[in-house]
RNA sequence: UGGGCCGUCGCCAAGUGGUAAGGCACCAGGUUUUGAUCCUGGCAUUCGUUGGUUCGAAUCCAGCCGGCCCAGCCA
């Protein structure tokens, strides 16, 4: 569970297994796989599948991968993209062979593009977008060849040249491959494979005025990075025979193929970039990094470590079948990763006042509290004890049934490391609210047990109120109430109102590191936190990444239904 | 109704002709100074469906049903 995140999976699937039978049949000896994200947007969890399964791959087989940024659109692709991407890659575990730019083949691909127009496998057509759109047919037509379909092969070097030196207006003309007009895929209906832009690129700024599209590009960056194993997601298989078409002919340095997985799909989220984008900029979150977003940077600030995530992206498999992963699964993942790691602490987040009467007022003492219960080399802290202390609110109630194992008048509960304690009074202010608490303790049940072994079954977290760090505490929930929200008529209707909710009176304990954002901790009983990046010495801001299993809530739960 | 792909427990997922792994969820117990963790046990006579081949089928064949994807000069 604290394996490191690019430890070696043991799960198989059909990749792999296409992959065994490849190097079985000595076709190939080296696995070489790529990541190649379009870097128009932040990385979420659904790429961490994809990361997850081509690093991966070539870990356990000892081939290697690439980060290649498919960078043909230079409208959508920013430099503060390319930064986020190196950066969670890494942080998910995993190290790069090299990181190239499909734009870096740009001289390259003008040259293959050169080959196909000599072949007479590619041609300029000089129709409009309309035209070719309406001449391409329809599912059940068959399209229509354009009437630039057969320019000689002179004719369509000279004004592919052409259009490369800036002779032409964006959309004037385009470069498309001759195949079938008349194929039931209509992918293959002569597809476009280069157009005019007069856009500066984020990496070859104003080198070129025309830019290949993505099925042109893929397949033969592919090949000259010798990539063996070609992974992609099921929205790509009807793209195969045209990346197959691209490779078979012309002469490429290796011979890659494509496969095609199942894209992740998670319950009460949305991964679309389209989305993701709105809810950033319309404000219902704070930014990529929120919280509450599935993006991998705001995972990260969220508290989830990266081998949560490898081993969420492990638990689920890849396969053919389009399906959606419960919430459950994801938070399984990251409660067992935490729950091997978290440093304990106590802290209260609803504080109520607790005077233990007869406890000496100028007295304090200290208890050891394990770090970990089922790790004692992780050692020990000091938590400070003395006569006011706060507990949880929702560990109090006045008229509490039977089954409530904590604090009600009348009743012994244990405060964990330190005693048990009797709650001898209610004091409330004039609109009847709760104020504090008056109570007794037992100086026999020092450290949490008492001599004559009488049983308290409940057992509270609490802080002591003189020595308290004041803190402000966030809450967080699913960001939607459906669990499909993508499949809302509109997505924000499907929003959780209360995804965020702030407290801003918690009180910790002092053994608490404010601002080290890589410490994670469990808040006994409350579930696990991690201090936000805004999180200072003087105002302490802390998230919760995820409560702890929680039976006691499903019991009341069902006790109100049934 | 053109083409491509998919259908095994509530959600994932092994299984590749020899008689249904595992995980999550759920249920029932046990341990516990976190109603956490941990441990034990339970949880598909059945693999979308109907026929066929076979001594034997989730696995092979045929039909049917259901779902997803494709008509950007996006990726």
């Amino acid at each position: 569970m604290t394996d490191s995140s690019a430890e070696a999976s043991d799960s198989s699937n059909f990749i792999r297994d296409i992959i065994d039978a490849d190097l079985a049949a000595g076709k190939i000896d080296t696995i070489v796989t790529r990541f190649p994200p379009e870097p128009n947007g932040y990385l979420h969890i659904g790429h961490a599948k994809s990361i997850c399964l081509n690093f991966g791959i070539a870990r356990d087989y000892n081939g290697y991968c690439n980060l290649r940024f498919d960078d043909t659109n230079p409208e959508k692709e920013e430099q503060e993209y390319i930064d986020s991407i190196r950066r969670d890659v890494q942080w998910l575990g995993f190290e790069w062979h090299s990181n190239p730019f499909a734009s870096d083949y740009f001289g390259q691909l003008y040259d293959f593009a050169i080959d196909l127009i000599k072949q007479g496998k590619a041609y300029v057509d000089s129709q409009s977008a309309d035209d070719i759109r309406a001449n391409r047919g329809t599912l059940t037509e068959p399209g229509s060849k354009s009437p630039y379909r057969d320019r000689s092969v002179e004719e369509n070097l000279q004004l592919f040249e052409a259009m490369k030196n800036d002779e032409y207006a964006d959309g004037e003309h385009v470069l498309r491959a001759k195949i079938d007009m008349n194929s039931p895929n209509i992918k293959m209906r002569d597809p476009v494979l280069y157009r005019i832009r007069h856009v500066t690129h984020h990496n070859t700024g104003d080198d070129w005025c025309i830019y290949p599209l993505y099925d042109f590009t893929h397949g033969l960056s592919d090949s000259i990075e010798g990539v063996t194993h070609s992974l992609c997601t099921l929205e790509f298989e009807d793209h195969r025979p045209l990346y197959d078409w691209i490779l078979d002919n012309l002469e490429t340095p290796s011979r890659p193929v494509q496969t095609e997985f199942a894209r992740l799909q998670l319950e009460y989220s949305l991964t679309s970039k389209r989305k993701l984008n709105a809810l950033v900029t319309e404000g219902h979150v704070s930014g990529w990094d929120d919280p509450r977003m599935l993006t991998i940077s705001g995972m990260r600030r969220r508290g989830f470590t990266p081998e949560s995530i490898v081993n969420f992206c492990d638990m689920i498999g890849i396969t053919k079948k389009n399906s959606t992963i419960e919430m459950g699964v994801l938070e399984t993942a990251l409660r067992d990763d935490l729950n091997a790691r978290a440093l304990r602490r106590m802290a209260v987040i609803n504080p109520l006042k607790v005077v233990i009467e007869n406890y000496p007022e100028d007295q304090e003492e200290f208890f050891d509290g394990a770090n970990h219960p089922q790790k004692p080399e992780l050692g020990t802290r000091e938590v400070p004890f003395s006569r006011e202390i706060y507990i949880e609110r929702d560990d109090f109630m006045e008229d509490a049934p039977r089954k409530f194992f904590r604090l009600s008048p009348g009743r012994e509960v244990r405060l964990r490391f330190a005693y048990y304690i009797t709650c001898k009074e209610v004091i409330k202010n004039a609109a009847g609210e709760i104020e504090s608490l008056i109570c007794t303790y037992d100086p026999a049940s020092r450290g949490g047990s008492s001599p004559d072994g009488r049983k308290v079954k409940g057992t509270i977290h609490w802080v002591s109120a003189s020595h308290a760090v004041d803190a402000t505490v966030n809450l967080y929930d699913r960001l939607f109430t459906m669990p499909n929200p993508g499949a809302a008529a509109d997505f924000h209707q499907a929003l959780n109102p209360e995804s965020r909710v702030v407290m801003n009176n918690a009180k910790f304990e002092p053994a608490i590191e404010l601002t080290d954002n890589a410490i994670a901790y469990q808040f006994e009983r409350l579930g696990y936190f991690i201090s936000d990046y805004d999180s200072t010495s003087d105002q302490p801001i802390f998230n919760r990444t995820m409560t702890l299993r929680d039976s006691w809530a499903k019991i009341e739960q069902s006790q109100k239904i049934g």
